[in-house]
Parts: structure tokens; sequence; C-alpha cells
DNA sequence: ATAATCCTTCCAGTAACTGGAAGGTCAATA
DNA sequence: TATTGACCTTCCAGTTACTGGAAGGATTAT
């Protein structure tokens, strides 16, 4: 099949499959005599891991790794989990960030009118 | 003062200071006969405006827009406030994006042996 | 005189795509 | 046969917000 069509399979656009290819995510594709791109079901079985995982917000170095693990049948799921972990603590620590300040934000949001006067606690304290 | 006082006062490193400058965030500094960049305290207490603003996660173009209401003293409180809550919701979608991840990783990695033996729910779950 | 510590500009790299231009290929239709 | 239309190709540039580093000038202290 084409790229459009692995495309829509894997859920991954045509533009970033070529992308994946160019920084060695995955290999050169087949190509047809004129130049096309071609890509078979174990294509795509690929290109699916990679759409899910990004979607769980692995860095596509991480990716790197864990489609490095996929291939490896002596792989220790240890290693596995490991990346996966650490993954997470990323995660907790973006989300601490983004509630603390979520939190300070809703405090001045609760603080401000919000009408047409110029007083505003949002801009003091930025201005503090 | 020059850049390197200005980026201890505000927070904000000189390479940083000089880079919100190229792009217009802030006046040009003046300069000294030498092409040093001068600063006083209005222009730290800009730069720390930017600073804390950067902090509860405005973007760049977002501080410009603060930065604008806060220079205007005819300004609605209610202008702030709507850029206020704009970001709220744009975090809270950052912050549920982020749980979900959070809540598919660890309960993959909850499955998952962390051994030497290479079975693993969480490739299973990527590869499916 | 020289060294240390500033400062300057400019170029390039980071992460992960995405948009768009210019042009080739292929199948179907008028 | 000629021409659409929908594919595909490569290449270049833009996005966000810096950050690192090179090469070299200015200022201050020893």
């Amino acid at each position: 099949m084409q790229i459009g069509n692995a495309a829509e399979k894997s859920g991954i656009p045509a533009k970033t499959i070529r992308y994946y290819e160019e920084v060695g995510l995955i290999q050169p594709a087949h190509r047809t005599e004129s130049g096309y791109r071609t890509y078979d079901e174990s294509d795509v079985a690929t290109l699916r891991f990679i759409q899910r995982a990004r979607g769980l917000g692995f860095s596509v170095k991480e990716v790197r790794l864990l489609l490095g693990l996929w291939a490896d049948r002596a792989r220790s799921s240890a290693d596995v989990k490991g990346l996966a972990l650490d993954h997470i603590g990323e995660i907790d620590r973006k989300i601490a960030e983004l509630q603390s300040m979520r939190d300070t934000l809703v405090d001045l949001t609760e603080r401000c009118h919000g009408d047409d006067r110029p007083d505003c606690p949002i801009l003091e304290d930025l201005a503090r």
C-alpha cells in the first residue's frame, strides 16, 4: 500500500511518517519503480505502536527505545517497566507544575472583578 | 546597570533578555557608548513581570498582551481576567491529557512483572 | 602588560512536526 | 489522446522559546 493508506490505517499523517523515516525512527520504506514508498501490514503495525506510544507521551527518543525492546525477544520486562516508570515520574512532575500554576491563577481570577474598571489583582500580582 | 545585573535581579538569563528584545517583547535597551545595554529599575520591573507571567505558563504571545494591558491605564479588568481564564482552560486541558496518560501508564506498569522475563503488558498494549 | 570578567553579534541546535511550493505518476474519463 | 484529479516525490521554511558556543571587543584589577 502507499503512504496515504498507511497513514490512514496507522493514524499517523503521511508527512509525519516521512519525518519518522528521515530521523531513523523507522526503516526506510521500500519503493516502487517510480519512487513511491510502499508499506505492508507489519509496517502499519509498527506505525500503530509508535502512534500509541506517542499518545502516551513518550518522546520520539523513548519510542526508539521501546521499539528496540519490542523487537528484542531477549528483553527483560524490567527494562520496559523502568522506562514507563521514569515516564510516569516525568508526567507527575508536569502535572504538579501545571497544578501549581492553576492554583495561583484560579486564586487570582477569583479575586478579579472582571468588569470595565482597570483594578486587577492579576496584574498586581504579576507586577509585585 | 548592565545586562548581567538585570538578569540577576529579574531572574531571567542575559541571553533570554537579549532574545526578548530581539522578538520585540521588550523595548530595545539603551546602550553605552561602547554598545553595552543598560537597564534601570523600571526595566527590571518589566522583566520581573515577564518572568512571573512565564512562570504561570503564559506564552510569550500572551505575555505581550498582558504587558499591553499592564501599561494601559484604561484597561478593563475583564480583559485581563479573560486572558487568565482562557489560560486556565488551556492548563486544564493539559492536565486532563497528562492525567489520562498517567492512568493508562500506571495500570500497565502495575500489571508488568518487571523482572528478567520478556513478557510485558506494556509492550502488548502498545502493539495491540 | 596581562588576566579575568564582562559584554557584543551571529550561527546553529533543540522537539516534533507542519505547511507549502514545484513537480512527477497513475488511473479514469471526455 | 489529452486531460483531469488524486496521488506521490523532495526541499525549504516556520513553529516555540530559548540555549550553547564561537570569535572578538570593553572594562577593571593586578
